[in-house]
DNA sequence: ATTATCGTCAACCATTTGGTTGAATATACG
DNA sequence: CGTATATTCAACCAAATGGTTGACGATAAT
């Protein structure tokens, strides 16, 4: 009985995991590639991409030892609908939202 | 460094929560009878309103001896925006989450 | 063939989470 | 006053979470 939101939210709740979805909103990237901007082990990084994987968040593609990484914004539908039906929030400006998230990634 | 939306995103990825969140939907509601469609106790639901109300997502006024229970929904707006940023997701169909809730009431 | 790189696995650890029960604190009722 | 009701507190427990390290299986490079 463990809904799809379940995993969803909870895959969001961490802050690393938020960064690593901002981040591949550039680009694809590789796993070594992911890590490299934390401070926590590269095996950290690997159960945190598992997670996103498991709630449908990315995707990860293995071409020869690399394993790409690709954002998969579907997931996040349902969990939007749900939060929305809450109230009518303000129609998001995409600029508010790209200054956001350079000031989360801290560039 | 613990974000606003650490704490809302993991207030919802409680399927309890965000059944009681839904309740509070129709109206506000005291402790006692938030609880009373749950199978645990009434001290879980009463942690589970005390993170909610950590998240902002609902406040609590005691007026006597019993503690009213309030939606805030403004709560969740940057998480919303946060989600949005990475996709237009269709733009929220009322009735149709009223048929979802309805079905996640039970009732 | 050897060595280096990419990523996961397994075992472990500390902390948090969601639940329990029983006692405690208010407030309301008769 | 004495009792019932509303809610929280405190102590406890099992399971999940986020992290570590070291070994391991692939694949690529020299």
């Amino acid at each position: 009985m463990t809904d799809a939101l379940d995993t969803v939210f909870a895959a969001l709740a961490d802050p690393t995991r938020r960064t690593i979805l901002a981040m591949l909103l550039e680009d694809d990237m590789a796993v070594t590639d992911v890590a490299e901007p934390f401070d926590i082990s590269l095996a950290a990084i690997s159960k945190h991409l598992t997670i996103l994987t498991r709630a449908g968040l990315i995707s990860q593609d293995k071409r020869g030892r690399v394993k790409w990484c690709k954002l998969e914004p579907d997931a996040m539908r349902a969990a939007s609908v749900w939060m929305q039906g809450f109230g009518q929030f303000t129609p998001v400006d995409l600029d508010d939202f790209e200054k956001f998230l350079e000031a989360e990634l801290g560039d």
